[in-house]
RNA sequence: GGCGCCGUACCCAAGUGGUAAGGGAGCAGUCUGCAAAACUGCGAUGCGGCGGUUCGAACCCGCCCGGCGCCUCCA
């Protein structure tokens, strides 16, 4: 059984949803005012996976993830640009959808947007004022705090220790410090819908309590995000959707951890970030490559610790990937000899898909996960070594398919390896090496074909001298050949 | 000031009371015309430091050191 790491109790819990097999599962998309950087990678990824093996698991799941599409932020790029915030928000709406799309990251079963749920988000800010939760000063409407004592059990902070250590001007206006924005007059320029306080426009927690009631229900199962998300957005969500409704709100509490550059928190006032396209247009791998050597990256570690990311962190997943291929690649050959009984294949299937299923109901151990995963390599790799058949072929290739589409893994049929990767975009100026007059060139499979041919048949006449000359010229290009035991290569990039 | 996180081999990373998974890199061997891949072997008497609890601690407690995050928009 599935165990979480809950917020709420700060403690690992066994999950049951409230109706299965159905889960209801709300995430904290993005704002969309710019491009989506490996922390937001990180956090799709994560819920991406979670969802994933929820289905493994045997439930159906109602995932809802939202797109902050009015905001402050959308509002000063839109005026920087001269343009409507709705062309800053339908850009990187798409820019986003294109960035997931190369990551394998699933749509949500719904992608609402805040703009869409106004009427919502009005009907649950009049709950509040109705229920005395909240209050209209000139043509806002802000959460009062002090009247849900609750507040902060969820950040596990007092509203004492939020005061003394609020670096924030405080509002007159506000009855507690703390008190938060529900919906905003809006100024002349700005986005404006029509509410009973006014034309304005919605503050940012209020949205997603309007959003997942409305998609999910007032109780649901899992509410997930990243850390910085606890205090104050989830904690104020949870004040507003418990207070308007009176009943419990998201059951189990998930955080991921931070995408991190030298052990500093990826972020966009350190300048420390780097954007998803960033790296795909830098990558000499193939796009589905990389974004698989992404997410092997990202998953091999635990979801709620930090993850450093690095040039050579990629590699290392580059490489790592190139042995599960590798293998992928001696599976599809036919083996038309074999015809023993392919060992214990089933019973080391059966063992790996044990140790896969336990690490993932422990918290999303993926990186134990990926152990399990490396194991089954190596046996099916000594397994290959004494003969298997095609029958067992095929299922091993097709266990490494099933567990692997947890993780968003090994679905690929071809992996070219091989090209040498120059290095992260931009940051770090050690990084960016000139790299000569020119990359690796690109050799068309034709010309490959052509030169391994012309090799295999030096070998034939046993002229191993042109035969080497030849690999070393293929080599110096990035691609590596292997020669198989009945005389012919493959070739990999 | 408040709340919280992290520190395991060259690198990445599991392990949260029973005697250190896994991967990458490296080295050696087998195989190979030579390679590559694969396989086999090698690699932390020790888990930031010092104390304590315990039959037993990387895991629990205390103190300290180092790094980071949130408390303001932030995945």
């Amino acid at each position: 059984m599935l165990h979480l790491f809950n917020t709420l109790t700060g403690k690992r819990e066994p999950f049951e949803p409230l109706n299965p097999p159905m889960v209801g599962m709300y995430v904290c998309g993005v704002t969309v005012y710019d491009y989506c950087h490996v922390g937001h990678a990180r956090n799709a990824l994560v819920f991406d996976v979670l969802r994933r093996y929820l289905e493994y698991s045997g439930y159906t799941v109602r995932f809802v993830k939202n797109f902050t599409d009015v905001d402050d932020k959308i509002i000063a790029r839109a005026r920087e640009q001269g343009v409507p915030c709705e062309a800053i928000t339908s850009r990187f709406i798409e820019a986003y959808y294109e960035d997931m799309d190369r990551l394998g990251i699933r749509r949500a079963t719904e992608e609402p947007k805040a703009t869409e749920h106004i009427e919502d988000i009005i009907r649950l800010t009049e709950v509040l004022i109705d229920k005395g939760l909240a209050y209209v000063v000139d043509g806002d409407v802000y959460f009062n705090v002090a009247t849900y004592p609750p507040y902060g059990r969820l950040s596990k902070r007092r509203l004492e220790d939020l005061q003394a250590g609020a670096r924030v001007e405080v509002d007159e206006r506000k009855r507690h410090p703390m008190d938060f924005a529900l919906w905003k007059h809006s100024k002349p320029g700005e986005p404006s819908w029509l509410s009973p306080w006014g034309p304005g426009r919605p503050g940012w927690h209020i949205e997603c309590s309007a959003m997942s009631i409305k998609h999910l229900g007032e109780t649901f199962d899992i509410h997930g995000g990243g850390m910085d998300l606890i205090f104050p957005h989830h904690e104020n969500e949870i004040a507003q959707s418990c207070g308007a409704t009176g009943k419990e709100f998201a059951r189990f509490w998930v955080h991921n951890g931070f995408v991190q550059v030298n052990q500093e928190k990826m972020s966009k006032s350190l300048g420390n970030f780097f954007t998803i396209r960033e790296i795909f247009a830098k990558s000499e791998w193939p796009e589905p490559v990389t974004g698989e050597v992404l997410r092997y990256f990202l998953l091999s570690t635990q979801y709620r610790g930090p993850v450093d990311f690095s040039d050579q962190a990629l590699k290392e997943a580059k490489n790592a990937l190139n042995g599960f291929y590798d293998l992928f690649e001696r599976l599809k050959e036919p083996n038309d000899t074999a015809t023993q009984g392919d060992g214990d294949i089933n019973g080391v299937i059966e063992r790996a898909r044990m140790s896969f299923v336990r690490a993932m109901d422990d918290d999303l151990n993926t990186p134990m996960a990926i152990a399990a995963l490396q194991g089954l390599r190596g046996e099916i790799n000594k397994l290959l070594a004494s003969g298997l058949s095609n029958q067992g072929r095929t299922q091993a290739r097709q266990a490494f398919r099933t567990m692997g589409k947890v993780l968003g893994l090994f679905q690929l049929e071809a992996w070219q390896f091989g090209a040498s990767f120059s290095g992260l975009p931009g940051h770090h100026a050690a990084h960016e090496r000139e790299g000569g007059a020119s990359g690796p060139t690109r050799l068309s499979d034709d010309e490959i074909e052509r030169l391994v041919k012309e090799r295999g048949e030096a070998r034939q006449r046993k002229d191993f001298k042109k035969a080497d000359e030849i690999r070393r010229k293929l080599s110096s290009l990035g691609i590596i050949i292997e020669d198989k035991p009945d005389g012919t290569s493959r070739w990999k990039r």
